[in-house]
DNA sequence: CATTGATTTGACCAACTGGTCAAACTCACG
DNA sequence: CGTGAGTTTGACCAGTTGGTCAAATCAATG
């Protein structure tokens, strides 16, 4: 393994590359359906080489997971108090349909381990995200309460973009044979604004 | 390998115990990640018992997704061409979200196959799904341009509500983390039925 | 209750998998 | 251009896994 000293042109580079090939093989086949060895070919490494740079293939799988949840939450966190609500939470549906358009993977990723029972996440998804969901559940409510939107359960709200959003990247393989030849990121952008936008929208 | 024959009791009663038990282990680790040791400690059985009623691993696998698709697609089949368009919708994502909620197992195992790309249900989902979704896409098209629904594309429509519906089942483990002592589908059905409500009730 | 087919299992095997290690090779630097 | 640290790899190992098989056990039928 390389010192801790700072890391060397070799080391940044293919620690990069394996932490891509790792991506790609996790987010498509899971942790357990995944080989080292298919992780090294896709890096264009040796197996023992991979070994060299990361001390067990559930090291590089937990430096994926780590790296993954702060990008992930990102977009959340920008909902801002401060905003005009709708066009808040507008914004934020689009940012993480943008987020499945740009990192399928990494939405795979996590979809993959939450399917299978959250085992890795459990602890990060019951206290970070936790917090975050709270605090923003209780702007949306806040939002409602001012009837400056329409009401409907918070988190359910929450809920229900994440999955409107993710399933475009976790669902890719579905929703593209369905589709043909049109491409489904065309029109989800208009469907999902349509959508909250007829939702949420106050009466009167 | 049991006769062409008539089941016996036997044979009926631990087919059925194999196919339980590998819907429980396959839902929750996915194929690659599920050993026949685990299916068959589930099921009661010694290892070499399940081989003699199963060729393979993969003859389970296949199996049960055999048995899923029809039971997964039946609930679309049901959209009324003759119906009241809005309550002939909401009753088909109440009947998705039932599903969610008593087959749980089934949905993540179907999930499970999606997000790794569906390399075994390409096929079916190319001829079989296409059709049916090419016609009740139409049928959701008819009913918008006679106005008797709000404009939407249809076809993101019903994505939606395959998203919406499953997203209990699929990411039960991070909804019901987040949601605490609170039942997920306590207040689902309501919200959903508010969302495709406002959304699609036509403007006057 | 004997016999025959159905059912069950312990022992086993070959392939695969994550990981190790010593030896070889490469590279930056004095 | 020599040298030591950084890098790479072939050979190897132990544990796991899907699957086989012959022998043992069980159940139904005459």
């Amino acid at each position: 393994m390389p010192a801790d000293r700072a890391p060397t042109r070799i080391q940044k580079k293919n620690r990069a590359a394996i932490l891509e090939a790792a991506l790609d093989v996790f987010s498509s086949h899971g942790f357990r359906g995944s080989t080292v060895d298919q992780i090294a070919k896709a890096a264009g490494l040796s197996k023992p080489n991979l070994l060299y740079y990361f001390p067990s293939k559930e090291a590089m799988f937990n430096e994926l997971m780590a790296g993954l949840l702060d990008t992930w939450l990102d977009p959340l966190r920008g909902l801002d108090p401060e905003g005009e609500p709708l066009e808040e939470i507008l914004a934020y549906v689009q940012r993480k349909l943008q987020m499945s358009r740009d990192y399928p993977r990494e939405s795979r990723l996590y979809a993959n381990e939450i399917v299978q029972g959250a085992p890795r996440l459990r602890e990060v998804i019951a206290t970070d995200l936790k917090v975050l969901v709270e605090e923003k559940a209780q702007l949306l409510q806040d939002w409602m309460d001012a009837g400056r939107i329409n009401r409907a359960h918070p988190q359910h709200l929450l809920f229900s973009i994440w999955s409107l959003t993710q399933h475009y990247a976790d669902f890719d393989a579905q929703v593209r044979t369905l589709m043909g030849e049109e491409d489904p990121f065309d029109a989800a952008p208009e469907y999902l604004e349509t959508l909250y936008r007829r939702m949420l929208t106050p009466k009167s």
